[in-house]
RNA sequence: GGCGAGUUGGCGGAGUGGUUACGCAGCGGAUUGCAAAUCCGUGUACACCGGUUCGAUUCCGGUACUCGCCUCCA
């Protein structure tokens, strides 16, 4: 049985799938205009366990997950824009393509860096603007929306359960609200489903005029689309809570949507205890990080380490102590194959994703020597490239000098010449690689700074 | 100001109404030419103040502090 938290209740509760041949999820994510940073990653890390867990329950053809890019967005606008004032050729809007289909493609290589799996379906907001359009006019129809100087509004009031969600009334909202009323607006509370887009910028005929559409009603959209008018779960940051959750609420549910059965939201990456965001400037992209020589799995080790509804520091000695704990285990690999999931692993990551608990079920299995079932285990977590990244490539040539050189090691032990032994020992250790002597003889192994080069250069 | 989450041993981090994970570091031991690595052993910590209870870190109330949302944000 699945538990999770669902943030509508403010409990756990057990997953029922309304269809258990096709279990439905929608992940809200990234706007498409800049490298994904480790914020983003994290997100990306706790669903693709979900889905995980819920292609290993229900079997891998029974989950349908669908994670969207948008890249109908003013930031997208504004980094083409820049382009295009500091020289780039092409149209606007060829510009602004060009870095949507770039970012994409990064943010799929850096996912896939972190070890998660494609979701089911990766829509682009641009692609369902057809869909977005319907909505909106069936909104107005019902009298749940209204157009006014090109924009279309949704009207809060409208939705009597506006709101439930993130736990907020209305009034209480009006009341501390900062934002400023446009006047076009009925209500301060009133959102965006459409706005009119200058000749320059992207945009689509619609019966309001020339224009694109607001960030809430993409996701609404595009999950009727893919999901159909109800589904089980719908996950994201914890800070799209509200207001974007709560209007994707509001908007399918009066378009007659049943909607999503369960809400899930992460907490928050912090560094420095403050959460990482790019207004706040405190942030790194996960490119960052693999550039620096972190491998993926190490990155995504670390975000599995803390359980996803609590805030999570980022530190280099969490770094350090996932990089310690991968390198012991893959140097337990040997011959073994994975063998079958442990069930206690499983258990774990089926109440509410408790990740940490499963990673101390691996730790148990390593301590009493059980290889197969932890390699099973580290393969559930979507760890089952443990050790690759951190063994490198190791080429024949250089496997058969490092056995040269610890024959060299071992005969000048024989002879008790241990300045000799000691200058090779010292030798490959400079190269990277993990020399361990024991009783029956020396192993030496290749470890995460493995530098063939340096090897070579020494003898 | 409103709403929400959190505060666990040196650090990281689960969890539970009573027997108190797990990892790292530390300490003791084994092994070793010395180290490293490895293995074994070792730590009654749950912000504060009240309440409920035979018993609370765990439940309830309050206080302090931290963080998030209320504006784009995973």
């Amino acid at each position: 049985m699945i538990t999770l938290y669902n943030t509508a209740s403010r409990r756990k509760e057990p997953l029922t799938p309304l269809d258990p041949e096709n279990v439905r999820m929608y992940v809200c994510g990234p706007t498409v205009y800049d490298r994904a940073h480790l914020g983003n990653g994290r997100s990306v890390v706790v669903f693709d366990m979900l889905f995980r867990l819920l292609r290993h329950t229900y079997g891998a053809d029974h989950a349908t997950y669908v994670r969207n890019f948008t890249d109908v967005d003013d930031r997208i606008n504004e980094t083409a824009q820049k382009r295009k004032a500091a020289g780039a050729s092409g149209t606007l809007e060829a510009l602004i393509r060009e870095r949507s289909d770039e970012t994409i493609r990064w943010f799929r290589e850096d996912m896939s860096a972190l070890g998660a799996l494609s979701p089911t379906h990766e829509p682009r907001a641009t692609e369902y603007i057809d869909q977005m359009i319907a909505m909106i006019g069936q909104l107005i129809q019902d009298g749940f929306a209204y157009a006014k100087e090109g924009h279309v509004l949704f009207r809060v009031r409208s939705y009597a359960e506006y709101g439930r969600l993130s736990g907020r009334s209305v009034d209480d909202m009006i009341a501390g609200a900062r934002v400023e009323v446009a006047p076009f607006k009925e209500d301060p509370m009133d959102f965006v489903l459409w706005k009119p887009s200058t000749d320059d910028l992207p945009g689509w005929e619609s019966p309001w005029g020339r224009g694109r559409p607001g960030w809430h009603i993409e996701c609404s959209a595009m999950a009727n689309a893919l999901l159909g008018e109800r589904f089980d779960i719908h996950g994201g940051g914890n800070d799209l809570q509200f207001p974007h959750h709560e209007n994707e609420i509001a908007q399918s549910k009066c378009a007659g949507h049943g909607f999503a059965d369960l809400w899930m939201h992460n907490e928050m990456l912090q560094v420095d205890g403050k959460k990482m965001s790019k207004s706040l400037g405190n942030f790194f992209t996960v490119r960052d990080l693999l550039d620096q020589g972190v491998p993926g799995e190490v990155i995504r080790f670390v975000l599995l380490s803390t359980h996803y509804r609590k805030p999570m520091d980022w530190t280099d000695a969490k770094r350090k102590e996932a990089e310690a704990t991968l390198g012991k285990w893959h140097r337990m690999k040997g011959d073994h194959s994975p063998g079958h999931v442990p069930e206690a692993v499983i258990a774990a990551v089926a109440d509410d994703l408790n990740t940490p608990a499963a990673i101390a079920e691996l730790h148990r299995l390593a301590r009493i020597g059980d290889v197969s079932s932890l390699l099973a285990g580290l393969e559930f977590l979507g760890l089952e490239t443990v050790g690759t990244d951190l063994a490198q490539d190791i080429r024949a040539s250089e496997t058969e000098r490092i056995d040269e050189l610890t024959s060299q090691m071992a005969a000048a032990r024989a002879d008790k010449d241990w300045a000799r032994s000691d200058s090779i020992r010292d030798m490959l250790t400079a190269a990277g690689v993990d020399v361990k002597i024991a009783k029956d003889g020396i192993t030496a192994t290749p470890g995460p700074g493995f530098d063939p080069a340096k090897l070579s250069a020494l003898e």
